[in-house]
RNA sequence: GGGCAGGUGGUGAAAUGGUAAACACGCUAGCUUUAGGAGCUAGUGCCGCAAGGUUUGAGGGUUCAAGUCCCUCCCUGCCCACCA
């Protein structure tokens, strides 16, 4: 008999699903919705890898179960085209990113479409469409107008390559620094999209406000159903420390040093200061102490030193802490009120706290570590039941309780810090929807009106950065110079075009605003309707490497947006699971390796369900999976079987036989249960071993086949909609009622009963029936083999396990 | 340094505290054929001709019973990190 033909069928469906807006909700009156997405791709280089493919069909299989289960499931599907990754790409091959934008786009949804997914592509966008890209800058002038969105001067991520400024969550770790050392506040980590070392520079920015929902941020993450990994790294990143602001007094001048501690109660313990290199005191103010420091100079070096040392340079140094004492100034101990030397030194960090702390070496180890080194005294003030010692009228308090009073005592205020930094949104590159502000000498910053939004990209034909610290626009003088809105004198326009992480940070409310044209906008009565109705998203599937990027951003934005009463929800995402990463041969797929797989030619080669079932019967989803191409054949076997038996003669004469009906009714539990908890593998494997049955049984009912090709379907869905339209013609399987389990199809009719001696497994008894403890007794004292582990022994106890095991304790 | 995953055959992996290795790849032998990226049958953790013994990174513990629970340690991967 022949194979099947999937590439005739394939087509063949493709082309009817869409016709027929199988997988097309109705946005405006869907019942039950389900909102099923999957993060969107970026189309960049040599089209969609295996691993996105990977990604989309496992959040397809759990959409087309909720489908088959009654749900309205929404699926949609975009180009996340806009930014610095499509631009490096075309900046590469040297084509327009618009002109690029426009290739990507065909070839990914063409191969988007080949792997079978249930998308609703009547909604697809693209972030570069000016009708989405409106709609963020409309968003940004929100932001602005509600003194979320602020323009700052200071320290930032710059990527030399990639000539822009960085937010710090893409900053990512350098590769160098992944083990052991320590790395320096002034490098920071790789760019991370082009793996390129970071520097700093001082640069006026525009931010978001996202530090003013750290709490909020924090706080829900323990209501929200998605992953752990996630959920761990987000409040990592957050980072909130609880602790207190003391005030240390420098004597005899009008100076306080406010310092941050998380361990107030070790106050009397505090035997100096140290100050960051970047400390506001020794900068312009130091003049003013300028007469009372002698060192100055020796000072200026070691912060100028601090400031430019490299991260390698640091290493070199073995991480030994260095600085330099402030001398002629002394600070004082509020608590004690003794004098204690001030320092500067590199291992307090300008970012974090106040900058500045006060450093107890007899309970931290890195100020002792830099007491011992410059021989600097050391009080120990807890003892080993974290009671008080030498602390004065706190002696003898439990440590919890002194951090409140110690705090009340000097008169320092209870607080947090957090990791969290504002979102830096500025990007000096051409690729991205223009910033819409505009700035006039007279008034200051103004937002563009709505009604002139949006502000479009201008086609510019040198469209390379710069490297200046200005965006391409900066030279394109028909784009920048303009009017302002509020006194219509001369103004210009911000030339900087805003991070792809803010495009990509409400894209799932961009779908629901395609259906109409975009002619619903956000905020209107309407559109706050249909949000209703399908938000927040119901299952969002995505990569971990998105924990503090995509993932914290769209939480803030949401809220943001709850904030300015534009949508009812504060939390956009009510369930999320991360998927594995494929990988090739155990290596990391990567394009230096040259080991990206291209799903096309597995698709031309065994079709798209065998390589959808193939990839998701590898390892659980959440797992990953290794991809090795000479197991897939077994895939493609199994499905031809599956086709060769729904021609056979003996499925049309079967009749419905019970052992099958039970093994199918376990099979639907199982599958539903696995698909639940996207452990699509066995629920590949549960299918696999129904259909080897079936094949034995060579009596399987036509109702009987057909439950099993429903079970089938969510993973192949062509396959199995060939053999469902030929019983059923004119009538999608992936339309039909998913199977339920009945609990009262039953019938073990044999009870395969392990046997025991001392826990020791001896034997199987295939036993008819459900025999109790006697009767299984009975079987192996006739049993000639077993009943000789009895011999000349007492039973001590047994245990007995109905239809699974039964174990005999026996006495020596 | 901190956190999170993991560690089971030749390979990908299964296993509500109850028959370790299901399912699949590969391999071996035999059969078969419109010689194909085929199909069927049997076998396949390790030691052993067999009977049987033995096996889930290492070592302890709890239990009638441990891959699974507890403790100590080792290794691999990912994330965070001089964060006060």
């Amino acid at each position: 008999m022949n194979s099947f033909d999937f590439k005739k069928i394939e087509k063949k469906w493709n082309q009817i699903w869409k016709k027929n807006g199988v997988y097309e909700p109705s946005v405006l009156r869907a019942k039950l919705p389900f909102y099923n997405l999957m993060m969107f791709p970026y189309p960049s280089a040599e089209g969609l890898h295996v691993g996105n493919m990977y990604a989309f069909v496992g959040s397809d299989i759990y959409g087309r179960k909720k489908r088959m289960e009654g749900y309205d499931v929404f699926e949609p599907i975009g180009l996340d085209g806009f930014g610095i990754h499509s631009e490096n790409y075309a900046i590469k091959v040297g084509i327009h990113p618009a002109k690029q934008a426009k290739i990507s786009e065909k070839k990914f949804y063409k191969q988007l479409e080949t792997m079978g997914n249930g998308f609703a592509w009547k909604e697809k966008l693209e972030t570069y469409d000016s009708n989405y890209y409106k709609w963020t800058q409309w968003i940004f002038v929100q932001m602005f107008k509600k003194g979320l969105a602020y323009r700052k001067k200071q320290e930032v991520n710059w990527c030399p390559s990639c000539k822009t400024v960085l937010a710090d969550e893409q900053v990512i770790s350098a590769a160098s620094s992944r083990k052991g050392e320590p790395r320096s506040d002034i490098e920071r980590g790789e760019c991370e999209r082009c793996s390129t070392k970071v520097i700093r520079k001082k640069l006026e920015q525009w931010f978001f406000k996202i530090t003013d929902y750290a709490d909020k941020l924090l706080n829900n993450i323990d209501k929200l159903d998605w992953s752990d990994k996630v959920k761990i790294a987000q409040k990592e990143w957050i980072g909130r420390s609880d602790g207190a602001l003391i005030d240390f007094k420098i004597r005899n001048t009008a100076y306080d040093i406010r310092i941050f501690t998380t361990r107030p109660d070790t106050l009397f313990g505090a035997t100096y200061i140290v100050l960051s290199p970047e400390h506001e005191l020794l900068g312009d103010r130091i003049k003013d102490l300028g007469s009372k420091v002698k060192n100055w100079k020796e000072i200026e070096s070691y912060v100028n030193k601090a400031k430019s040392k490299s991260r390698d340079e640091r290493i070199r140094e073995g991480g030994e802490k260095t600085g330099v004492e402030l001398k002629g100034i002394k600070a004082m101990n509020p608590a004690t009120k003794k004098e204690i030397p001030i320092f500067v030194a590199d291992y307090v960090l300008g970012s974090y706290g106040m900058g500045a702390i006060m450093a107890v070496p007899a309970h931290d180890q890195r100020d002792f570590e830099f007491a011992k080194k410059y021989k600097l005294v050391s009080v120990q003030v807890l003892d080993d039941k974290e009671h008080l010692i030498n602390s004065g009228k706190f002696n003898g308090m439990d440590s919890k309780k002194a951090i409140i009073e110690i705090t009340k005592l000097v008169g320092g205020k209870i607080t947090s810090q957090f990791h969290l930094r504002d979102w830096l949104i500025s990007r000096q590159r051409y690729w991205g929807p223009p910033i819409p502000m505009i700035f006039c000498k007279k008034c200051a910053w103004q937002p563009v009106p709505e009604k002139d939004l949006p502000i479009k990209l201008p086609v510019v034909k040198d469209f390379r950065p710069q490297g200046k610290g200005k965006s391409p626009l900066a030279f394109v003088k028909s784009f920048y110079e303009t009017k302002c809105p509020k006194c219509g004198g001369k103004a210009t326009r911000e030339t900087d075009v805003s991070d792809t992480f803010l495009d990509s940070a409400w894209y799932y409310i961009g779908y629901l605003m395609v259906f109409s044209s975009w002619k619903l906008g956000v905020g209107s009565l309407e559109f706050s309707n249909i949000a209703k109705r399908w938000l927040p998203i119901d299952m969002y599937i995505g990569g971990a490497e998105h924990s503090v990027l995509h993932l914290l951003y769209i939480r803030f934005l949401a809220m943001a947006l709850h904030d300015l009463k534009l949508v009812d929800f504060q939390e956009p995402v009510k369930k999320f699971r991360a998927h594995g990463l494929i990988i090739k041969e155990g290596a990391k797929m990567s394009k230096s390796k040259g080991n990206i797989i291209n799903p096309d030619e597995y698709i031309k080669r065994f079709g798209a369900d065998t390589l959808r079932t193939y990839l998701m019967f590898l390892a659980p989803f959440e797992q990953g999976g290794d991809f090795r191409d000479q197991a897939i054949i077994g895939i493609y076997r199994f499905l031809d079987r599956v086709w060769k038996f729904s021609k056979s003669h003996s499925l049309k004469h079967g009749t419905h036989e019970k052992g099958i009906e039970v093994m199918i009714n376990q099979t639907v539990k199982k599958v539903s249960d696995d698909i639940d908890s996207l452990n699509y593998n066995t629920a590949i494997s549960s299918l696999m071993i129904l259909f080897n049955n079936m094949e034995k049984s060579n009596n399987v009912s036509v109702s009987q086949f057909e439950t099993f090709i429903k079970l089938l379907s969510p993973f192949a869905p062509f396959i199995t909609e060939e053999i469902w339209q030929k019983l059923h013609p004119c009538k999608s399987v992936h339309l039909e009622k998913w199977p339920k389990f009945n609990k009262k199809i039953t019938g073990h009719q044999l009870s395969n009963i392990a046997v025991q001696f001392n826990g020791k497994t001896r034997g199987l008894l295939k036993l008819s029936g459900s025999p109790n403890q006697e009767e299984v007794l009975v079987i192996i004292k006739k049993d000639s083999k077993l009943s000789s582990y009895l011999k000349d022994l007492r039973i001590d106890r047994i245990i007995f396990i109905p239809g699974k095991v039964i174990n005999i304790v026996l006495k020596p």
